[in-house]
DNA sequence: TGTACATCAGTGAACGCGCGTTCACTGATGTAC
DNA sequence: TGTACATCAGTGAACGCGCGTTCACTGATGTAC
């Protein structure tokens, strides 16, 4: 269920020309990208409704408060991230794969959900709040703990198997996914400058290919 | 040079019990505490002289606007971290010891200077301000590379050496010093909440003994 | 097909409040003679 | 030792401005009969 309804009353969707999208899905994504630039402190009621392009009475048809739209976008991101794990046929495909074939695909469904406009924008918005909104503390906290968590299993399932070489599970999950977290964030700092980011590329697919061939047999 | 001279005419540093801490390093300091916790737009003037007990007005006779006060934060924070390195005596310890043991050594050079708590709340700033405020952005893009490239260097120095086994250095430096960012940074989540922290401490020890043991030859 | 009614997005004005900064001032302290 | 002056941290009041939210309203549209 997204947390944007899209349809009500009223709205033609085959209106040609001149449809519109819904005012409330103007009001979230505008303010996604206010509040990824400035942080939801900075940016007024007055701000999102001027570029929405409706007096600042108008908001609060849609949503209740200023808070609720950030609870909003957090809703929207974890119903985003749910869709990353698990990787689909993670048991079938396993067995059959090089490491580095399964990292390197892992990560790609990683991307495909994660590196869009607007999840990228939620994430420094989750950033910029980590310290003062326990709910993005909590995200965080989850994009930290739940990708080693998987990595986690699969080394461990993949080394019982005799798949990998046998090498502690957790070590090697944490040197995997905690180096990507933090590519990834320097990566995320980068695009929104609007500043190269080929090296950081680079240097995420050699550390998926090393950690890759590092447990290969 | 300290960015805070601590001493002006009139203080009498041997004042005993009414020795009272310059205003302006309480105005400094009030403010890192505020800014850590909430971020520097949401914090006032008001805020933060009411910490300190003087007036709003009184604010500029020490500094000549809010975003000064920001300005000092972030220039106090780079001559501390300019103490960090290089590793005392690097070249001649290299290659007497185990490279794990070298790699705690420098880790635990940086925690001398960066685990303070000055240093700590200062970091969250760094972070919540990074989208922001292009001098918060330019320190963690050196947060990211420098050490990179001091890892790298030592990797590549130590294997030219023989003193460790030939790996590409960077591949190396990234997978150990991105990783040990993001640790550090889940670290900073957790001390800032007042959560358990042992979890990740034993992680990141456990991740310094990884690499080390990974070159050792 | 025409009419009465319900729904609801959007409006305009206002609310109490806090923002960063300025400015003429006070009064304590240090310095020069 | 006493006096005149300079320095400067701190004050109190005010400035123009923007904040999130409320509220009675308008007017377009859909629904029921």
């Amino acid at each position: 269920m997204s947390p944007i309804p899209t349809k009500t009353r009223g709205e033609n969707e085959s209106a040609g020309r001149s449809a519109r999208k819904p005012t409330k899905e103007l009001i979230f994504e505008t303010a996604i990208e206010l509040f990824s630039r400035d942080g939801y402190r900075a940016v007024s009621v007055r701000d999102i409704t001027g570029v929405v392009g409706i007096k600042e009475s108008s908001l609060y048809k849609h949503f209740r408060s200023k808070e609720e739209i950030l609870d909003t976008i957090f809703d929207y991101f974890l119903s985003e991230m749910q869709k990353v794990q698990p990787p689909p046929g993670i048991k079938e495909i396993m067995g059959s794969i090089p490491p580095a074939t399964f990292l390197e695909r892992s990560f790609r469904v990683f991307l495909k959900y994660a590196d869009t406009p607007m999840m990228a924008k939620i994430y420094r918005i989750i950033v910029i709040e980590q310290f003062r909104n326990p709910r993005a503390r909590d995200i965080l906290l989850g994009l930290y703990r739940g990708p080693v968590e998987a990595m986690e299993r699969y080394f461990r399932e993949a080394a019982d198997k005799g798949i990998i070489k046998e090498v502690d599970p957790q070590t090697l999950a944490v040197a995997y996914q905690y180096a990507l977290h933090a590519l990834v964030a320097e990566y995320s700092i980068l695009k929104s400058y609007h500043m190269d980011t080929g090296v950081i590329q680079e240097r995420i697919s050699n550390h998926i290919q090393f950690i890759g061939n590092l447990v290969a047999k």
